[in-house]
DNA sequence: TTAGAATACCTTGCAACACAAGGTACTGAA
DNA sequence: TTCAGTACCTTGTGTTGCAAGGTATTCTAA
């Protein structure tokens, strides 16, 4: 229908996939969660994860050394795995932080020039 | 050397690659620039693009409507194409911006669930 | 006890896209 | 006329998000 949803609605995506990473060891260094919570908590705040997308990304994490897991009983279905930041994790998590504000930064600077 | 390096650098740029559509958006509403000139903009910023990035992505963004351009003399070398955000472009860019804005909304969210 | 729904996990194949590398063309100076 | 500087562009590769499809477990209701 509307013309405009393809451009800015790819653009959403591509924002949001920028910092996927990052959110997931934010979330994790909160607490430990499973994948469909994690899925759950980021739809909280409008970013969208399909769970193709975070299965693949939690091993590669856990590959990196980034993450850690353990099964745990469900009262409500089948065993989940639960994830949990390593050490090493919320190390690379400090540079994230580090990373994402220099990026905002970044923009806030090109979009105050735009308004000069 | 530093086995930090992959996976930081890796994630930096991934941040860096949601935003790029939008900094040249933001750059162009300030005024008419070139690829070349573009590039500096947003090195002086710290978002680094590559050439082979940001050529294709001109002409992506000027087959969307987003952009023009006019090609324009220099007395230092070749002629120069200087890209300029159309009034379709700036439609978008105002969603960008509410899209940037929401985004940075959800990180800072989780980010002080993570405090808490 | 079996059929279905709910929950959770995972994989495959495709498509998008940033970027390194390599290439063309114009200008001016040595 | 050769070289350096500037500007443009294309090709090939690798990564990676995601839709779609699949398996396994649990609980409930017929």
């Amino acid at each position: 229908m509307e013309i405009n949803t393809g451009i800015i609605e790819n653009n959403k995506t591509q924002m949001r996939r920028g910092v996927l990473e990052y959110s997931i060891l934010l979330i994790l260094a909160c607490g430990d969660e499973y994948a469909s919570s994690i899925i759950q908590k980021m739809k909280d705040v409008n970013i969208i994860v399909a769970e193709g997308t975070i299965y693949p990304l939690l091993i590669r994490l856990k590959k990196l050394g980034l993450l850690n897991y353990r099964w745990e009983e469900s009262t409500q279905g089948p065993p989940r795995k639960y994830y949990m930041i390593t050490d090493y994790g919320r190390e690379q998590l400090n540079e994230l932080d580090a990373a994402w504000d220099e990026l905002a930064r970044g923009i806030e600077t090109i979009r105050n020039g735009s308004k000069a």
